[in-house]
DNA sequence: ATGCCTCGCACAGCGAGA
């Protein structure tokens, strides 16, 4: 099984390479993030031309988070929203069950400017999902926390272009790091560097300054497996050339293939 | 120190992204 999640940045304007995706790789799951749609507004016609079929949490102009697997083989859904905060408005989180296995499509916070409100909102969202992340630790099955996690894990080149520009960001911040962490710790495996402990992979480069083309990127898109799903890891990588095509996401779609 | 691009909104620039 192929599980994919993807940073869309508008499914309106990336509609054309949604769908050249699900036809050329095929993914039994895709999580996309930043859909910036109401749920109104969701291309279900379009998905389903491809062969898709889905479960969506829009919001309109930000935000928005979906999960997409082949018509015949539909999720379950689990739940819509984030527990924790019952006046959090954002839609950044979406969970369902696919083949016996629990996905789920975050979208982070990105938290700057830091000191301000919205790093404090990203960290306490850090911590609501740590406390969900616990219980579906719980229940022992194969689970997928797959997303735009909006964290730098190191400052390592491996997975950031430059450690001192991006200093100052939120995306590298220590506290941001170490809430990371500390859903990492609960026992997940971080794909990625499952199956590349050494290596540059970047899954981002930013519009601006040239970015792509000096492949100034970093690695933000991750998927946290449970030890049940750990088990079938059998590849993790990014499908970068997505990045260089024609009115491309800044994200490129980051995916595991989980065996059976 | 800020803008660099791009999106959505709404029809002009602006908020937000990272």
């Amino acid at each position: 099984m192929k599980i994919v999640t993807y940073n869309l940045n508008g499914i309106r304007a990336r509609l054309p390479r949604l769908v050249e995706y699900l036809d050329e790789q095929k993914p039994d799951v895709l999580c996309l993030q930043e859909i910036k749609c109401d749920d109104d507004a969701f291309p279900i016609m379009d998905v389903r031309a491809a062969g898709y079929d889905g479960l969506w949490h829009g919001q309109k102009g930000f935000n928005g988070v979906a999960i997409l697997t082949p018509a015949a083989a539909p999720p379950t859904p689990r739940r819509v929203g984030l527990p924790g905060d019952p006046d959090d408005t954002h839609s950044r989180y979406l969970e369902a069950e696919v083949n016996g296995i629990v996905v789920a499509s975050l979208y982070l916070p990105n938290g700057n400017p830091v000191g301000t409100e919205k790093f404090a909102y990203k960290l306490a969202w850090m911590d609501r999902l740590r406390a969900h992340a616990q219980e579906l630790l719980a229940e022992e099955k194969p689970t997928i926390l797959a997303g735009d996690w909006n964290v730098i894990p190191t400052d390592d080149p491996d997975d950031v272009f430059s450690a001192r520009a991006m200093a100052h960001d939120a995306l590298m911040q220590p506290e941001s790091r170490q809430a990371f962490r500390r859903i990492l710790n609960l026992g997940f495996t971080d794909a990625i560097r499952a199956r590349t402990p050494e290596g540059q992979v970047y899954t981002f480069w930013d519009y601006t300054a040239g970015c792509w083309q000096r492949d100034a990127g970093f690695r933000i898109d991750h998927l946290l497996l449970s030890a049940q799903a750990a088990d079938r890891l059998f590849d993790a990588g990014v499908d970068k050339d997505y990045r260089g095509r024609e009115k491309a996401s800044d994200h490129a779609p980051t995916w595991v293939e989980i065996e059976g």
